[in-house]
RNA sequence: UGGGGUGUAGCCAAGCGGUAAGGCAACAGACUUUGACUCUGUCAUCUCACUGGUUCGAUCCCAGUCACCCCAG
């Protein structure tokens, strides 16, 4: 059994790829370069621009080393064109229309196991693997995408969009381990140059900006009023509407105001027409709450839920999964009903539904209601 | 230019004679394959509008100046 593992020069890839070889498997690694900050205007924000040597090349030479340790081959391939297609331009695009978009689980569905697996697949590999934190589970002439056992670095979430046949022709090492052990065996195994490496953040491909000069490269800024929702009154000035997302509390900058208890300003609504960000106070502020949002771009995994289903569901990365019962709007749209008001459900970001432990994939939060009434 | 009130860090705001609370914001760090949330830490030391005075000692008392606010004209 072929197997092309991407190395992307990090720990946890590397480690993946080790198991694999481990396991018996005939192993390769290839890494991918996503991102040309040069060609894709990358220069605002970019805290490496000037370096001698750009992250992804260090990543590389990484990359490299660890090949040449467990004694793999290493191909490398370009998916710049792909990433700007298929996962950047539709970035740009939510952002503009006042939304708060998931990159890398586009980058998951169009590149690592779309691209990325036509590539192995067309090259003779008979699957590929990845360094997810997630598990696959074959029962009955079937794949299903599950939760990893280390419950705090399941990446599930960022894989919702992809399909059943895409799961099933990879394979995930590491989704019985936990990060400390990922960590132990790298140090065992003495691929020093990735076994004390910082976990990668950022988007992936792209790594760490300062977000509204990144975003600058691309769209332009334009100042407006920051209205409290509760009251109706101007209160501070943004620097764009585009650089805030539901819930957010950071970089507001409003101070106090006389006569009231000064409780921190969370993001309430966008209002992209109009230009004019809306705040409201105190973190439990009722209007960062919703009870009901619309999903689309449905996509479930290997069996579709019921109507009327009770199920888990996950609105951002790292937050804990929340009960709905979903109900079938049409074909592609599904109502998610809370069991209780949750906080800053996101248009733009994903909604994962789960059963347990199964990732059952879902949809992106459209519209968020509170009360019968839009957000 | 009658009367009253206020002036403390970027914004609010305690302190009212003994050597500057707290909140918000900001910044830093932790966390994190979406720079959200959350958590931790830092943040007035010839300084409390300014200038004098009283006092062993003043943000706190007194006088004057300036600024702003309110009421009355």
């Amino acid at each position: 059994m072929k197997v092309l593992v991407g190395l992307s020069g990090g720990v946890d890839s590397a480690v993946a790829a080790y198991l694999l070889k481990k396991q018996g498997y005939e192993v390769s690694a290839c890494f991918m370069r996503n991102w040309d900050a040069l060609a894709n205007n990358d220069y605002l924000g970019n805290p490496t621009i000037n370096n001698d040597q750009c992250p992804q090349e260090k990543d590389y030479d990484d990359a490299v080393m660890v090949a040449k340790k467990l004694g793999i081959p290493l191909l490398r391939i370009d998916f710049v064109k792909e990433y700007w297609d298929d996962v950047f331009s539709y970035l740009i695009r939510e952002y503009e229309n006042g939304r708060t978009p998931n990159p890398d689980i586009f980058c998951n569905k169009y590149i690592k196991f779309d691209a990325f697996l036509s590539y192995a697949k067309k090259n003779g590999f008979d699957m590929i693997a990845m360094g997810h934190y997630a598990k696959r589970i074959d029962q009955n002439g079937k794949t299903y995408l599950l939760k990893s056992f280390d419950k705090n670095k399941d990446q599930t979430y960022f894989l919702s969009q992809i399909n059943q046949e895409q799961v099933s022709s990879c394979l995930f090492p590491l989704g019985d381990i936990d990060k400390p052990t990922v960590r132990q065996i790298a140090h065992e195994l003495n691929l020093s140059s990735v076994m004390d490496k910082k976990d990668s953040t950022g988007v992936c491909f792209i790594g760490e900006r300062n977000f509204k000069e990144f975003l600058k490269n691309y769209i332009p800024a334009q100042k407006g009023k920051i209205v409290d929702i509760e009251h109706n009154r101007v209160i501070g000035t943004h620097d764009g509407v585009m650089y805030y997302t539901i819930g957010q509390r950071k970089g507001l900058g409003i101070g106090g105001i006389s006569g009231e208890e000064a409780k921190g300003w969370f993001v309430a609504k966008k209002d992209i027409t109009n230009n004019i960000l809306y705040v409201a106070s105190g973190d439990e502020n009722d209007y960062l709450y919703s009870d009901c949002c619309l999903i689309n771009n449905l996509n479930f995994i290997t069996d579709k839920p019921l109507n009327g289903q009770k199920l888990n569901a996950k609105f951002r990365y790292r937050q804990e999964d929340k009960p709905v019962t979903i109900e079938y709007i049409d074909e592609n749209t599904l109502k998610l009903i809370f069991l209780e008001p949750y906080k800053a459900v996101t248009p733009g970001q994903a909604a994962v539904l789960y059963d347990g432990d199964i990732c059952l994939g879902g949809g992106l939060i459209d519209k968020v209601f509170y009360k019968g009434k839009l957000r």
